[in-house]
DNA sequence: GTCTATAGTGCGATAGAC
DNA sequence: GTCTATCGCACTATAGAC
């Protein structure tokens, strides 16, 4: 292997999750992605800044889109149908044709306490920028920070049926599903 | 000082505190938490699994105060409403007369991206137990972890309100107008 | 790219309570 | 004597400093 290979950050993420799987996240360590990269452990921790982190890499990209989708919605839109309407496009786009991938992914994230910390963080940013986004659109406080938590809590749901065995409905299908399941206990309260 | 001095564990948990206060959560090293509460690094790891454990102690008899109140909700009460009780009750019992050790504790809380996951996992915890609550008085999924998810996202934002500067309101008074924001906030999406 | 501090674990020894 | 809390030491891996 030339030592110049490129592609060192996605070999990296592709060795990490395989060896995860093949042998669980406390099992492995960053010597073992490392050479499995064919790299060395520094170069990990040049482009993951810790062992967890290599399993939530595209999450920015995530984030800047959903935040595009909330600034551009309509005027007229309330807060919610604003995130609602981001959530699905956003499940459209980059989801739906990753089920298997995210299935995989999803079984090595729940098997580790550590990994769910981190996917939570990955969560609270993005509902901190969601909020931001709405405050953006003249949503004020606490109605900002309400809408963006009531939205990721709707993407969790959402995101488990999704990735639970044996679901064929869409990701964006069961978003819709599960705000039309939000205002039915919200209105009976 | 006595090898058997009683009260280790809340002499770590106080040393602790004050330390992060002093001198940062990540400036602080467990030898340093563990001399002040006079024992060795390896008794404060048998109270407590990791350092960020320390500050998350209270956690389990909270969620255990909190799936009793939501089990013993009248029958008649809707999921939400069970919820939206049970923290408001919580929030008399445990929270008004500590204000000011909340507001320590949550400042060293948010000084750390690694004491925000765990909080956050906690979190985590606190919402899977009280969707458990749900479906015991016969709330069906996905409605369970649905209200489960909003009553706690309803929770960190009337949380984050009290220990703001300045604020008066007790925490229970701003649970109920979180919970009021929430409905106007579903009504007109 | 090497070197080091610190978190965290495993196991055996010891000190006190009973 | 038993039981349990505490300690001491050796060790690995992460993560950051140089």
């Amino acid at each position: 292997m030339s030592r110049w290979e490129p592609g060192a950050r996605g070999r990296l993420g592709s060795a990490a999750l395989e060896l995860f799987t093949e042998q669980g996240y406390e099992r492995t360590t960053v010597a073992e992605i490392a050479a499995r990269a064919g790299v060395t452990e520094r170069t990990f921790f040049r482009y993951f800044a810790d062992k967890r982190e290599v399993l939530f890499a595209g999450g920015h990209e995530l984030e800047e889109l959903l935040v595009g989708l909330v600034a551009g919605a309509p005027d007229s839109a309330a807060p919610l149908d604003a995130i609602a309407g981001a959530l699905e496009q956003a499940a459209a786009e980059v989801f739906d044709e990753r089920q298997f991938f995210a299935r995989q992914r999803q079984s090595v994230i729940n098997s580790s306490p550590d990994l769910r910390e981190r996917e939570l963080l990955k969560l609270a940013a993005l509902t901190a920028a969601l909020a931001e986004a709405l405050r953006g659109r003249g949503t004020a406080e606490p109605s900002a920070s309400l809408a963006a938590e009531s939205g990721v809590a709707v993407f969790k749901t959402a995101f488990a049926r999704w990735v639970a065995e044996g679901e064929t409905r869409s990701l964006g299908e069961l978003i819709t599903a599960t705000f039309a399941d939000l205002k039915a206990l919200v209105a009976v309260a």
